[in-house]
DNA sequence: GCTTTTTATTTGTATGATGATATTATAATT
DNA sequence: AATTATAATATCATCATACAAATAAAAAGC
């Protein structure tokens, strides 16, 4: 079974083009784009296509579009780094050095109280699907992919369990970090069997309904991952 | 001195028409949105405003447009509650009930590990700022605006001072907080007055970059913040 | 029944024209 | 000379139209 090609459509491309091109620091904060016409000379689009695409870096807060006086890069205040393409473009220009940390110390401070609040909130049907990601890991240790994936599943499960949506996106902080981990750390099957127990611990202690045990659980997987993130670049 | 009225542009209003919709529920995830053509005569704005306006919308994680298919909305796990408009959106739906209990939960997962983090963190300047907002909470117990634009300015500069770009996003959830805090339950000077001194405590321990302090002076101003919303909350 | 091909529908892209607006430059006024 | 009012202009904003591409549904073929 084949994942159709399927390239993304114009708009979609030009962007990820300028938004990395800002996320890359080549467009400062209160810089001026170039003007639309220009964008599509040098990009070979069209106007639809430039203006579509500045709408979608607007509504991310990057940009901010008037006459006269063009397209500016807004103050980085603004940005909405919570962003699953935000963090995507940021990724990819800032991947070897400080966002892994960033995303960590995120993590460290929702995901204990997340876990928390899932414990006395998680509905039976909530508890079912944090067990059944728990089992996916546990089925896959020999595949990383397979393994990140599930602990995706895992991570997502209880931020949902908590039943304030306001911690959903945070999700997209728990992708990019355990992207960073495949990418960076050169993530290994040992590395899966080491954080298994840690999050049968989580899961056990939701299924529970132990509410400070399943914050201390977190905070425990938590910790792991930075030591090993510390590690790693004590290696380089 | 007049600030002008300078309506949005089409494509902002129509963005917000469609998100209202959306987050009023009255197109749920899985819907298909009336096609591009019926959008336009039922607006009275041209193909290129409802575009634009979609466009922005999917950059908000909350609808996904096809050929064929139309445009749908998108599952809630995948919108960015944490957008500023989405926000803004969320507060006229559900202002009276479990948003702002929400907007607290959040809070206080994350702005103690803030306070913490800018403790050891935070630059010189950082602390001034902190410090010049604090003073101009001071000055304006008797402002109920006035002492909340300090007041977020105060929690924003910590936010900034953790030297951790992620953690910025959540100003916006602070705003959100104290704008229900203005609307929802009736702010008065007195409820300035009360929490001015745990500021003050907060400032004092970053000042004394004493990042154990910091947290817990944190960790009380959220817990008297969602004290208050429950007494509120308990007069209905 | 299954696969392939065709068709129809909807969004995607391009282009040209006109409108609105913020900045700059100029002129008028004090 | 300094300030204010006016006009010019560059840029984005909006509209209208045409055609292209992608996809879901229907039809055809096996």
């Amino acid at each position: 079974m084949l994942t159709k090609p399927r390239r993304d459509n114009l708009s979609t491309q030009v962007t990820n083009n300028l938004g990395r091109w800002i996320l890359s620091g080549k467009a400062q904060p209160g810089d001026v784009l170039p003007q639309e016409e220009n964008l599509c000379t040098q990009l070979g689009v069209s106007r639809t296509v430039v203006r579509e695409a500045v709408k979608s870096l607007a509504a991310k807060g990057m940009v901010d579009s008037k006459p006269r006086r063009g397209t500016i890069v807004r103050p980085k205040q603004t940005w909405n780094y919570l962003d699953p393409q935000v963090l995507e473009w940021l990724t990819q220009e800032d991947s070897e050095t400080t966002l892994p940390l960033h995303l960590t110390e995120l993590r460290k401070a929702l995901e204990p109280t997340a876990a928390e609040l899932a414990a006395t909130r998680a509905s039976d049907e909530d508890l079912l699907i944090v067990q059944s990601a728990y089992q996916t890991m546990a089925n896959n240790t020999e595949d990383v992919e397979a393994f990140l994936a599930a602990d995706l599943a895992f991570h997502i499960a209880i931020l949902h369990a908590t039943g304030n949506p306001l911690f959903i996106p945070i999700a997209n902080v728990v992708q990019a970090s355990l992207h960073a981990s495949l990418r960076i750390t050169n993530r290994t099957t040992k590395d899966n069997l080491l954080s298994l127990p840690l999050h049968k611990e989580i899961a056990t202690a939701l299924q529970a309904r132990d509410a400070t045990r399943a914050r201390q659980a977190m905070l425990t997987h938590m910790e792991d991952t930075a030591g090993r993130l510390g590690n790693y670049r004590r290696e380089l």
